[in-house]
DNA sequence: ATAGGGTTAG
């Protein structure tokens, strides 16, 4: 039951305050410059720059400005002014390798895929389009536009291939998702000849997760290629060997990952990341921690960097791991890793999912203008899982006002913070804006969000409605939110419909099955509900056991639901039998309605106190502190008797508990819930 | 000249 002890990080003696640390990010940052002109360099006057420069092409100086021109264009594209750059590039004489190379950094800099057309043109012109290093650039710069074909085109173009010109396209089919087309280079690049280096395996690997659609055959190519590194002696190099940990990690084989990880010869602080990513990502936080901890512990050479702690911080979310996150933040300020702006999200999203949404606020305020689309999505989706849609819809606001564009991501929180409220025109007018004033196009999540809202605000043939006239193939998302508002509005019907898609779409998906079972419950419905489960069985699945998770005094209590009890929760049941009691002479009618099983009506209220939610509650209530709010995580949906049994004990035993179940908050306060009673 | 791991939603 005793999940872990952390004792290997200290507070932090004395934190920085972070906005100190911004600012030395945010010095800009200057090539040599002739002495003379760097007073034109200040941000308010480029203009005068340019002039400046024209006005020393005189005759007497002609030679120096054959190199300032091309250093010009340079300087420029550093500072990002990139039109002014292209507009000198007619200017005699041509530019050079260098100079086509910062034009082409700024183009992707600049994300701008019509400057990359007019400096394409002109370096063909002068020539450069059979220069390998160029060429390199260009496959590298299409690559970012997602432009594979013209990157194929200079790479066919150029007659002499180094192997960087192959590794750029190698890399560039690999990451635009391009698996089975990338392999194929590969397997050219072997039969060629082509002397491979270590980049060419960790791109070749790349490609081999971009298959994720079979993911079969992505194993299958693993290994192949695992095998040809073996054979080359390339598995000694430690960014080999990573990409090969994180690729049988990210294809599911995450205890294949670890052997590998376990057997490296040389470990840097990367691979210690790489692993600690794949728990954190693959649902095992508690895993992700723990090997934490043991490189704190056996590599103290080793020294965490804002990728390792990205990941530590996403562990402690997914636990709702307070106490170590609050150690983690202050390891992070010590270190100074909140200057990058990952880190800072990664706080925002720990606190928020640790139920502090005030902490996770100040962590926002804190940030002074560094916020990124990033920072604002994740404060929002916070106020909205709290139920707090009218501040999710405020922020939203103050983000557009500050000049931020929102992302397919910010919907998707605002949505989902208007359905958790049952703001059903606001939803229906955000869902709007979103395709007519952001140019967004719905996904197939933003009509699930949709379909969500309106069902479980009981407007079922709205939600159809949505279904109906989507233009692309509603997915398993888009049932499963229907299937959700089916069962609260015991609607059996439309949850048969929704599931004759769900069982073809995701059969091994228990959770589909349960539901529709307590919808025929619902409806009285036996003979059916015995059938779903009955398919349940046969299809080999079993229901997602129900846990619950506390922490105290940084340790981890986790509980699972139990049909009876043991002598592990004696204490815990017998708390609970006194408690049901007091509750059942106040008018408590037990809701055995969601127990599944045929059994008499004492039964069924012996599984209702076994859940393990209510055992969380219990063993809160005794070991967390008067004034203390007893926090508790749940990896299932809240169920309707835990919701009112936890009501009372809120007002009764005077106690806040905040509940965090897989969808949203509960806050527990004087016998009312947060969520009032909509869930 | 390329390269490994990470940030938001569900």
């Amino acid at each position: 039951m005793l999940f872990y002890a952390f004792k290997t990080l200290s507070p932090a003696s004395s934190p920085k305050p972070s906005s100190l640390l911004f600012s030395d990010l945010m010095l800009p940052v200057l090539s040599p410059m002739p002495s003379s002109h760097l007073h034109l360099l200040s941000p308010s006057s480029p203009k005068p720059l340019f002039r400046s420069f024209s006005s020393l092409r005189t005759p007497s100086q002609a030679s120096t400005s054959v190199n300032n021109y091309n250093h010009l264009i340079q300087m420029l594209c550093k500072r990002g002014n990139l039109k002014q750059a292209l507009d000198l590039l007619p200017h005699e004489p041509s530019p050079t390798q260098r100079t086509y190379e910062a034009l082409i950094l700024a183009c992707v800099q600049r994300n701008s895929p019509g400057s990359a057309a007019v400096v394409h043109r002109h370096l063909s012109d002068d020539g450069f389009d059979q220069d390998p290093f160029i060429s390199t650039k260009l496959v590298g710069m299409y690559s970012h536009f997602n432009a594979l074909d013209d990157a194929r085109k200079v790479f066919d173009k150029t007659s002499q291939k180094t192997i960087f010109l192959w590794n750029a396209l190698l890399r560039a089919l690999a990451v635009g998702d391009e698996g089975e087309e990338a392999l194929l280079l590969f397997r050219d690049m072997v039969l060629v000849g082509i002397e491979l280096d270590s980049c060419s395996y960790s791109f070749a690997l790349k490609a081999c997760v971009a298959l994720r659609s079979c993911e079969v055959s992505a194993f299958e190519r693993v290994r192949e290629i695992h095998g040809h590194v073996l054979r080359h002696g390339f598995n000694s190099r430690v960014h080999v060997a990573t990409t090969l940990v994180d690729c049988y990690a990210k294809l599911g084989c995450v205890s294949y990952a670890r052997r590998l990880f376990d057997r490296m010869l040389a470990r840097n602080v990367v691979s210690w990341s790489a692993m600690i990513a794949c728990y954190a990502k693959s649902n095992n936080p508690f895993e992700a921690l723990k090997l934490f901890e043991e490189m704190m512990v056996l590599e103290p050479d080793i020294e965490p960097n804002s990728v390792t702690m990205v990941s530590v911080l996403q562990a402690c979310a997914g636990l709702a791991a307070l106490g170590q996150g609050k150690i983690v933040h202050a390891y992070v300020l010590r270190r100074r890793l909140d200057s990058i702006l990952s880190v800072v999200n990664a706080l925002i999203t720990m606190y928020v999912k640790c139920g502090t949404l005030v902490s996770a606020r100040r962590v926002f305020d804190g940030m002074n203008g560094r916020r990124d689309v990033v920072s604002w999505n994740s404060m929002i989706s916070g106020y909205g899982i709290h139920g707090f849609g009218t501040e999710a819809i405020q922020l939203y606001q103050e983000m557009l006002h500050d000049g931020i564009a929102p992302s397919t991501l910010t919907f998707l929180s605002i949505l989902g913070a208007c359905s958790h409220v049952k703001f059903v025109q606001q939803g229906k007018t955000l869902f709007e804006s979103m395709i007519k004033e952001h140019g967004i196009t719905p996904r197939a999540e933003h009509y699930a969000c949709m379909v969500d809202l309106l069902g479980r605000a009981g407007q079922l043939d709205e939600a159809i409605k949505i279904i109906e006239e989507m233009r692309i193939e509603p997915g398993p998302t888009v049932w499963g939110s229907l299937l959700g508002a089916c069962r609260i509005h015991g609607h059996v019907e439309l949850a048969e419909r929704a599931c004759s898609h769900l069982f073809e779409l995701e059969p091994m998906n228990a959770g589909n099955y349960v539901l529709l079972a307590d919808i025929y419950a619902g409806a009285k419905m036996w003979e059916q509900m015995i059938n779903v489960k009955k398919l349940l069985e046969t299809r080999g699945l079993q229901k997602v056991p129900g846990c619950s998770w506390i922490e105290v005094n940084r340790k981890m209590h986790s509980f699972a639901s139990v049909d009876f009890m043991d002598t592990h929760t004696e204490e815990l049941h017998a708390l609970l039998v006194q408690i049901v009691r007091e509750m059942k002479g106040k008018g408590y009618i037990p809701n055995t309605d969601v127990v599944l099983y045929d059994l008499d009506q004492d039964e069924k209220e012996q599984i209702l106190l076994g859940h393990s939610e209510k055992l969380a509650v219990a063993f809160g209530l005794i070991n967390c502190r008067r004034g203390e709010v007893i926090r508790i995580t749940k990896n299932l949906r809240l169920c309707e008797d835990c919701h009112s049994v936890t009501k009372f004990i809120s007002k009764f035993a005077r106690r806040e508990i905040l509940v965090r179940d897989v969808n949203r908050f509960h806050h527990f306060r004087d016998g009312v819930c947060s969520c009032s009673d909509y869930w």
